[in-house]
RNA sequence: GGCGGCAUGGCCAAGUGGUAAGGCAGAAGCCUGCAAAGCUUUUACCCCCGGUUCGAAUCCGGGUGCCGCCUCCA
């Protein structure tokens, strides 16, 4: 498999460090607020990747980290009169449902930054003897000009950034360039040898990284906006420590764009994905983002979901059958295709083209079509279930139908779909067409739709 | 200003040297009592100008337009 490296701007053949098993680390929410769509489309992009390599065979290690204890947190607590506890709790609560709501597979270790604290001081404490970092009043800065090669992810030249660091009047850094490891912070600070503070964002990934998964990692992975100086830093501080690569590959994601401006908190033209998902399905949102090439933008707008809600029904309406668990879908040309678009950097596009094709396959009774159909969808993360109805909820539907049939229909009582389905029987067999249709109709308005096929009608939640 | 990316039919998009996948939308036909679903058919001088080549959307040079990062940000 081919993966693109944002560190040599190449492509690059996969090769884990230990043989059939992957590290990866990506880079998790802040929980403050709703994730929004930009968000889902990081989370689902690295959800595939990480389906992708299990499916291959790889024993993955996936660790998404989320962080904490963070300004914007703090400030949220304090305009609620909360505790920064009690704002972050509520917000992974939330932004975990988003996840889950979205078909995304539960990291297999997911560390919480307060719950890392003595390892971001372990480390700063290395970095602050190696010479790396120095303590100023309370803070720690990382000592930016020491390490050589920074500046070697983002490719910019020392000099560069140099010109255009901000300067701040307070600070008491030795070079502009020098970033936070650990702030000063009297209220809400956690105790360390600098006195009560708080991390500096960067440690953060460095420590989890390294607690969860070890100094040199396969895979890190996050949206683009992290390059610099998040993951610069995020290097800059793990190789000074641990005198070792800290990852192999970077991948980094493209944004979602709304008028071709990227979706962003501060622009305020973003949509969470709560409200995106009271639109739309998991299925839709999937094939939304995964239409495009992880790195490329996405642009947002209802007229591309639609487009991507049409295209879902097309596979979800592909004709079923069972599923053949013993037959070997690797054979398959279907399969050796959509492996060939998937370990080409994860060529979505091109994997999804096969899904289709598979679509058409099925509903033309190709033997095993749908099986692999299911298989490699399920790859990608798309799931075949329908929405599940509770018993009260179905028969909440069938009895709104029937009520709107009662007066067209002497006799319906609306009780069961069996008897609706009879009566419609009857009604067409003496081809009354009027009585037909609007029991078909009033069944579509209840959420209900009848399929008429030579077998008979069979119905399905719309 | 520094670094990086993108420009393919109405819309989205694949495609890195041999005369353009796929999806959505539209049109026609089949099927159907009518529908829905499905099946079949159907629309491209690949941003512009040069160059290399027998041959370029694909390589090189020069333009034009758009976007991102350089500050918290997926």
């Amino acid at each position: 498999m081919k993966l693109h490296s944002s560190y040599t701007n190449e492509l690059e053949e996969f090769k884990p460090l230990v043989e059939n098993k992957v590290s990866m680390y990506v880079c998790g929410p802040t929980v403050y607020d709703y994730a929004h769509l930009g968000h889902a489309r990081c989370y689902v992009t690295w959800d595939v990747l990480n389906r992708y390599l299990r499916f291959k065979g790889f024993d993955v290690t996936y660790c998404r980290n989320v962080t904490d204890v963070d300004d914007k947190i703090l400030k949220k607590a304090e305009a609620e009169g909360k505790t920064p506890e009690e704002v972050s709790q509520h917000w992974y609560k939330v932004f975990n449902e988003s996840m889950k709501a979205l078909n995304t597979l539960k990291p297999d270790i997911e560390p919480f930054a307060t719950k890392t604290i003595g390892e971001m001081i372990a480390m700063i404490k290395e970095l602050i003897e190696k010479g790396y970092a120095y303590e100023v009043g309370g803070n720690v800065y990382f000592r930016v000009k020491k390490f050589s090669e920074y500046g070697k992810l983002s490719g910019q030249p020392i000099e560069a950034l140099e010109s255009g660091a901000r300067v701040e009047t307070t600070d008491k850094k030795e070079d502009p360039l020098d970033f936070a490891l650990w702030k000063k912070d009297e209220k809400h600070g956690y105790p360390s040898p600098w006195g009560r503070g708080r991390p500096g964002w960067h440690i953060e990934c460095s420590a989890m990284s390294r607690k969860h998964l070890g100094k040199t990692i396969d895979i890190h992975a996050g949206g683009a906006d992290l390059v610099f100086p998040h993951h610069e830093n995020e290097i800059a501080q793990s190789e000074a420590a641990n005198d070792a690569k800290f990852v192999n590959y970077w991948l980094h994601n493209g944004f979602v764009t709304v008028n071709k401006e990227k979706m962003s908190k501060s622009l305020g033209n973003f949509l969470t994905i709560d409200k995106l998902l009271e639109k739309y399905d998991a299925n839709t949102i999937r094939l939304f983002i995964l239409t495009n090439h992880y790195r490329m933008p996405v642009e947002f707008s209802d007229e591309a979901l639609i487009a991507a809600e049409n295209g879902v029904k097309r596979l979800m309406n592909a004709k079923r059958t069972e599923i053949d668990d013993n037959f070997d879908i690797t054979q398959t040309p279907e399969y050796k295709e959509f492996t060939a678009a998937m370990d080409e950097d994860m060529n979505t596009a091109k994997a999804l083209a096969v899904l289709f094709d598979l679509a058409n396959k099925a509903n033309k009774d190709e033997p095993h079509a749908f099986t692999v159909l299911y298989k490699l969808a399920s790859a990608l993360g798309f799931t075949f279930d329908k929405p599940k109805l509770s018993e009260e909820e179905l028969q909440a539907k069938i009895k709104q139908a029937g009520m709107a049939l009662a007066p067209l229909a002497r006799g319906v009582r609306g009780d069961s779909m069996e008897e609706i389905i009879a009566v419609r029987k009857k009604a067409r067999e003496e081809k009354n067409w009027e009585l037909a249709d609007k029991i078909r109709i009033a069944l579509d308005e209840a959420g209900i739709v009848l399929k008429d096929t030579k077998e008979g009608t069979t119905w399905e939640i719309k």
